[in-house]
RNA sequence: GCUCGUGUGGUGUAGUUCGGUCCAUCAUGCCGCCCUUUCGAGGCGGCGACCCGGGUUCAAAUCCCGGCACGAGCACCA
């Protein structure tokens, strides 16, 4: 069995045309088929090559793998003349001006030449209706005076999409078609050329759509980020799988679906027939779920830059605020202070935090840190605690002062632990500077 | 307008085939509490839905009819 899926080229790929072919290729890899990909370049005004590299770079990084090489419509131009001088012959298309379908249809029996400004229309059946069984949806029909006689080639002498699709399926042996649900009223149109090519019909699925957070329809210019977008964000390829593949696809309770499992599982799944509201925090839940399973070797990686360098100062940090983070990118912007001393610092927090008795508060703490022999978290947090003891005062009141001191926020990990990270020196330089700062 | 499709909490879903075990599943989200220290981490608890109206039935999320809402298509775009 095979299946395909075939995006045209006129801007990067995004997140429904990313689960559209997770689709096509988990139904493809769960039967023990192959997956093509297609790309539909036709329309040659609005392809760019550029957007074909893009595509494909943003499969390679999702880690879906098409089998066969890649198909472009655009080689294909010869075979679909020749397809379509066929169907002249028989009679099942024919010659006509391409104005209107009312008058054109007078020339459905006229076998007019064909010469160049005319089109070519197929003919659809007249009578009765065309039947689709689809996978995903059930029994579908539509009536036949439903299908007009489309253009099958302009004017120009090239062929259009409702019909290279299905030169295309046939010469590439497709038995699936897995797509958008925005192609069921085409899929009625392409039965009947596979009827009039006398070619095998393949089984269709068509899935729901996917609807941005205003309910409306995903796509480029609404709300869709393209694939890579979502990977500068700081989200994991297997992540994005797994989130996308739960988008319109469950097996009973399950969440978690990944590599391997992901494959198996799938024919024990159902598709939803509703189309689905895309949600940026469930997809992070899942992100978060999968930076849990890896290594620091694995994050320093994927974090790819220079401050961590795998070197034991930047993994301690990593192991420290890994809990935190939803995305590889929250790695880089929540750990900056353990790498540059603060400069600035809010307003807000500084007047909420910072009271008249801050500053000697803290010069008592700074005193006890500077005594600590061994510079460890327990010897930090007991310093603390002995000064909030001898004070009388809450833990917060020292605590979120020194944490603001340190790391100009007030959201870091435990305090002690920042500073057992730090060290010794930077902790107590840290400290010296904003007692100056808070002075007055 | 015509044609096709869909409607379970804020979101993703289970359940709908063969009506009762569903005062509706799980996850996310949100809210609260705990972790005598922040927090987007962890633990515990809670909130929240069968589109509406009829009908069939002892019994309907599940069946039937009628509305409504939303999505898609109706190109010499793909």
């Amino acid at each position: 069995m095979k299946t395909r899926f075939a995006p045209s080229p006129t801007g990067y790929l995004h997140i429904g045309g990313a689960r559209t072919a997770l689709f096509a290729w988990l139904y493809a890899k769960s039967h023990n088929g192959d997956c093509l990909l297609r790309i539909e370049d036709t329309d040659k005004e609005r392809s760019d090559k550029k957007y074909t590299e893009e595509i494909i770079k943003s499969f390679d990084w999702l880690g879906i793998q098409f089998d066969q090489e890649v198909v472009y419509q655009s080689n294909n131009a010869n075979r679909y003349r020749e397809v379509i001088d066929s169907l002249l012959n028989e009679g099942l298309a024919y010659v006509c001006k391409g104005d209107d379908l009312e008058e054109d249809k007078n020339s459905r029996d006229l076998k007019l030449p064909r010469e160049e400004n005319m089109v070519i229309r197929i003919k659809m059946p007249e009578e009765g209706s065309t039947v689709l069984n689809d996978l995903i949806k059930g029994e579908i029909q539509v009536s036949n005076d439903q299908l007009d006689d489309f253009i099958i080639e302009r004017s120009d002498g090239s062929a259009t999409y409702n019909f290279c699709v299905v030169v295309d399926d046939i010469d590439s042996e497709i038995t699936h078609v897995i797509r958008g649900d925005d192609h069921v009223n085409n899929t009625f149109k392409q039965i009947n050329v596979f009827k009039a090519l006398n070619a095998s019909i393949p089984e269709y699925g068509h899935v729901p759509m996917i609807l941005g957070e205003d309910g409306k329809r995903l796509s480029k210019r609404h709300g869709a980020l393209g694939v890579g977008e979502y990977a500068k964000l700081g989200v994991l390829p297997e992540a994005l799988r797994n989130y996308l593949l739960r988008l319109g696809w469950s097996k009973g309770d399950d969440e978690i679906f990944d590599g391997q499992k992901m494959i198996i599982d799938f024919k024990k799944g159902t598709f939803n027939q509703s189309p689905a509201t895309f949600s940026l925090e469930k997809l992070l839940w899942f992100n978060k779920h999968y930076i849990d399973q890896k290594t620091i070797d694995e994050l320093n990686k994927l974090i790819n830059s220079p401050q961590f360098d795998n070197g034991p100062f930047s993994n301690r940090v990593l192991e420290v605020i890994r809990d935190r983070c939803n995305s590889i990118e929250d790695f880089s912007t929540q750990s900056h202070y353990f790498f540059t001393d603060p400069e600035e610092f809010d307003e807000v927090l500084m007047n909420k935090h910072i009271k008249p008795e801050t500053f000697h508060n803290l010069s008592l703490l700074l005193d006890k840190l500077s005594r600590i022999e061994e510079w460890t978290s327990n010897n930090i947090k007991e310093a603390i605690d002995n000064l909030v003891k001898e004070l009388s005062i809450g833990f917060a009141k020292i605590g979120l002062p020194l944490r603001l001191a340190l790391t100009a926020t007030v959201n870091s990990p435990s305090i002690d632990v920042v500073c057992e990270v730090l060290e010794k020196d930077v902790t107590i330089r840290r400290l010296e500077n904003f007692l100056t700062r808070i002075k007055n």
